[in-house]
DNA sequence: AGCACGATTAACT
DNA sequence: GTTAATCGTGCTC
């Protein structure tokens, strides 16, 4: 069942800002009754530190933020506006508070499923968004703290497309409009077109 | 104990 | 472009 080129844990023990980066073209696969939602990663942001004012680790370690202190590879699932969950993977060395938020992906696996939770939005705004895609996968808080790099997770990431610079886009984080310059403009978002993994699919 | 706000979304003018 | 929905979290009193 586990497929070979799963990412590790050595991939997610990196540089945060690389990881998301190299994030975009991986295949998110989340395991529901033996059948696989998901599809390729299109945007994603770094969160990176205590000294980072746009991550929630600036509180420093909370029950909430506990998780991204903890290894690198599991998921720090957390709630937000009351109705949403947003989904990130923990990143750096075991000790270091840092995660990478999935933004969007393209849905590509379990489509009847995702349609139906997504209803009745069209197609294109099926995963779109952090929460749009816990939603349309079923991740909530549930899945909190799991890890994504166990051999049987609900959870998991696999090696995909690769996505050239040339189809990236690098810009400031969303969301963080209360957040103190340089952390509110820094360019920590990364997206791909679709036209860059569509290319290569 | 109380309060302001949030790594958002969907619906509406 | 604007706004309601809706509640956990972290900070202040």
């Amino acid at each position: 069942m586990p497929p070979g080129n799963r990412l590790l844990r050595n991939f997610f023990a990196r540089d945060t800002v690389l990881v998301a980066r190299e994030l975009l073209g991986a295949n998110l696969v989340r395991m529901e009754s033996g059948q696989r939602l998901g599809g390729v990663i299109l945007e994603t942001e770094a969160y990176h530190g205590e000294a980072d004012l746009g991550c929630h680790a600036r509180a420093g370690r909370t029950p909430r933020t506990q998780v991204m202190y903890g290894p690198p590879g599991h998921a720090y699932v957390y709630f937000t506006y009351g109705m949403h969950w947003m989904l990130n993977i923990v990143t750096q060395a075991d000790g270091f508070p840092a995660a990478v938020l999935i933004r969007a992906i393209l849905p590509l696996e379990g489509r009847e499923v995702i349609a139906a939770r997504r209803s009745p939005q069209p197609p294109h705004c099926w995963t779109d968004g952090p929460a749009k895609l816990c939603k349309a996968l079923g991740i909530d808080g549930n899945q909190h703290g799991m890890d994504l790099c166990s051999a049987d997770s609900e959870i998991f990431v696999e090696g995909g497309v690769s996505v050239a610079d040339a189809g990236v886009q690098a810009s400031a984080r969303v969301g963080l409009n209360n957040v103190p310059e340089p952390w509110r403009s820094i360019p920590w978002r990364f997206r791909a077109s679709e036209s860059a993994v569509m290319g290569v699919l």
